[in-house]
DNA sequence: GTCGCAAATGCAAGTCGTTGCAGTTGCAGC
DNA sequence: GCTGCAACTGCAACGACTTGCATTTGCGAC
């Protein structure tokens, strides 16, 4: 229960307001393994907390996303794909032929951003990236 | 019509059977500035083309989407935008507070790519980015 | 504690995109 | 040119997601 009380907290510094709903919806993310589509959320909550209605399943994640609280990633399922922001920034290398997926560390992409700072001044924001493209094994089998 | 010519090609190139239906629609994909949505171009072909149903605009997307033909992109409207892949190679830098969209040369993500064969042995595909942040003029503003 | 209001929710209708299927068509082989 | 068949299309039903609106509720002010 840990959980509640710190989503609680993130809530309301994020200026939102504390409610049942919300805090079910994202201690669910937060629980619900890595990453969790909206459609499989709205299943999960349907058996535990069966009052809480899809629209607001959608909108509770729209705003968590739009405040930086969950990322929102297509990672080529054609859903997107939500996941509560950790300590551990990291990316995805999705493998176009197996579907494997693996983390990358976020140091990986720390060039970029730091070029892009400096020649253009843009800061970028490298959230969560889904790289596709094709993985080692599957090289070597073609 | 020497567009239409070409995508055929491109097409066949493809494995994919030439109808005048995906000769259309890429067609206008090609034509219709830099990046267009399903809808959008749904809109534009019920006047040019008012047989042509909107699944097949869907799946003429998606599958030439598949094949490397264009780019889907999420540039934070909601709906995928479509470009078609020409020669120039590119990403875009969208700024999160004024919607500023830029054009960034491929060549910025070089290293990663680089990077990634190196150390994971992934042969990764950096298509087409679109990277969010904030734009230099929005910064000094603030 | 209670009041008041903006914010959030549930509900239902609406929009966007996908999918199964029966009919059509491009095109390779003759 | 014809033929045959897999690939493609249109249609209609469906699932995913959004939106407008009336009601409820969290929470700051008193
Ligand atoms: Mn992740
Ligand atoms: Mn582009
Ligand atoms: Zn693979
Ligand atoms: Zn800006």
């Amino acid at each position: 229960m840990a959980c509640e009380n710190e989503t609680a907290i993130v809530l309301r510094e994020a200026g939102q307001k504390v409610t049942p709903q919300r805090v079910h919806i994202l201690c669910e993310v937060r629980h619900s393994g890595v990453h969790i589509t909206a459609s499989r959320l709205i299943e999960e909550l349907r058996t535990s907390h069966p009052f809480i209605d899809a629209s607001t399943v959608y909108r509770t994640l729209a705003s968590a996303a739009d405040l930086g609280l969950v990322y929102e990633t297509d990672m080529g399922s054609g859903e997107s794909e939500f996941e509560w922001v950790g300590k551990d920034r990291h990316h995805h290398l999705i493998c176009r032929t197996c579907g494997d997926v693996t983390s990358l560390d976020n140091s990986y992409l720390d060039g970029v951003a730091t070029l892009l700072y400096e020649e253009a001044g843009f800061q970028a924001d490298l959230g969560h990236f889904a790289i596709f493209g094709v993985c080692k094994s599957c090289q070597t089998k073609a």
